[in-house]
DNA sequence: CGGCAATACG
DNA sequence: CGTA
DNA sequence: GCCG
């Protein structure tokens, strides 16, 4: 339901961060539905829709639509912060002092001579019109094909693996991220740089915001919490060309838009091998899903989670589990397929859009959201019998899932 | 009524 | 503050 | 706003 996502993006422009969450977690559980709701019985017993989402949609049920949502739609400052905050290196402070000066459109903007905007808010402003258009599947897989090249060409070795929302399944989104690695540990140093550097003399690198790591090989066997710290990665706008798609439609674009080609948002990022799952399942989202698995790994497990590794707290020093015997990649990835080709079995999935919240639920064992017809009960069952058993591999076989 | 994920970098 |  |  859009409407829920509305509904938190007006909380969170009024700063209500609970409500914006609840609305989300709302909006999450909803997509994870098999077909959209047709009647109020059919999301009895679902977790976070409570007494207030639950009245918006009885009122969309009934009537269409919904008075305060229709509300928010009209608002001026919802419209404009909306607007704003559309723009990539504009985020909702930034977007309330436009608004507080008075300021309603882009146009205002730019035009206005007393605003500086930064390196970011500059590229945000020249491609916007590309960087809000959707980046289709077609175009995610040819800018993989133009990036594996370039790194390849580099690293024969390298492993440039697709994340975010397209190796959930989706068919659209707003940008393109990616994971590279190398099956050597330490290997990676320096070679997202030594990429950055071939796309810019392919003259394809549109903007580019590189962010180094302080990350330490050498300090590796110490694996205490403190001492962790983030990858490699970068932010880029890149190059499209119409002839480098393939499929029927090609490049997304405006009629009339003759360039021949488009501008797309591109993440690249580099961790080490050994990191590699846990980046994995960070980079893969989605960001409730992640939210989900971090409060469920802490509460419930006394344990730690986040890109780099899971930290398990009843353990001196925080020293975190490998999840790989070996450094070895081939046969980390050997592993998870199979993992993941056993978990498949298990889950009839038919969504592939957003995290299942409801899994979560299934983990925690509280049980069990009636689904209808969503999930037959013995799959259920042994769904929830299975993750528990996999704890450790239950983190990693979300990457698996949707690769199969 | 408190908690809601997480944190380094530019 | 904005990015992921 | 929703949950424990």
């Amino acid at each position: 339901m859009d409407v829920m996502e509305e509904l938190a993006e007006s909380s969170e422009f009024n700063e209500s961060k609970g409500p914006c969450l609840a609305f989300r977690q709302a909006a999450s559980v909803l997509k994870s539905l098999p077909s959209a709701v047709r009647c109020l019985g059919a999301i009895q017993g679902l977790p976070w829709l409570g007494e207030h989402t639950k009245a918006v949609m009885e009122e969309i049920l009934t009537f269409g639509r919904s008075f305060k949502v229709e509300e928010i739609r009209c608002d001026e400052r919802y419209q404009a912060l909306k607007l704003f905050t559309s723009v990539f290196g504009v985020g909702p402070k930034t977007a309330e002092k436009w608004y507080r000066r008075g300021l309603r459109s882009l146009k205002e903007i730019l035009t206005e001579p007393n605003i500086q905007l930064n390196r970011m808010q500059r590229a945000g402003f020249l491609y916007y019109s590309d960087i809000s258009k959707a980046v289709s599947k077609a175009e995610a897989e040819a800018l993989g094909c133009i990036i594996e090249e370039t790194v390849h060409w580099i690293a024969p070795d390298a492993v440039l693996a697709l994340t975010g929302g397209f190796r959930r399944g989706k068919e659209y989104g707003h940008d393109v991220d990616f994971l590279l690695t190398v099956p050597e540990m330490g290997k990676e140093e320096g070679l997202l740089l030594h990429v950055i550097d071939r796309l810019r003399d392919q003259g394809i690198l549109l903007y580019c915001d590189h962010q180094g790591s302080t990350f330490d090989v050498s300090k590796l066997p110490s694996c205490r919490f403190e001492d962790m710290d983030h990858f490699q990665k970068c932010f880029l706008i890149l190059r499209l060309e119409e002839g480098q798609v393939e499929g029927e439609r090609g490049l997304q674009r405006d009629p009339g838009d003759s360039r021949g080609w488009r501008a797309v948002r591109v993440d690249l990022v580099a961790p080490p091998v050994d990191r590699y799952a846990f980046a994995l399942l960070g980079w893969t989202g989605s960001k409730q899903f992640g939210r989900d698995l971090r409060t469920f790994a802490r509460k419930e497990r006394q344990m730690l989670l986040d890109n780099h590794a899971l930290y398990d707290k009843t353990k001196r020093n925080y020293s975190y589990r490998r999840l790989l015997r070996r450094t070895s990649l081939p046969i980390w990835v050997w592993s998870m397929w199979s993992l993941g080709r056993e978990m498949h079995k298990h889950l009839p999935l038919t969504d592939t859009d957003t995290i299942p919240t409801l899994y979560i639920q299934y983990i925690k064992g509280s049980q069990t959201p009636s689904l209808g017809n969503t999930f037959c009960h013995e799959v259920e069952r042994r769904f929830c019998r299975f993750i528990k058993a996999n704890f450790l591999q239950f983190y990693t076989f979300w990457h698996v899932l949707f690769n199969i």
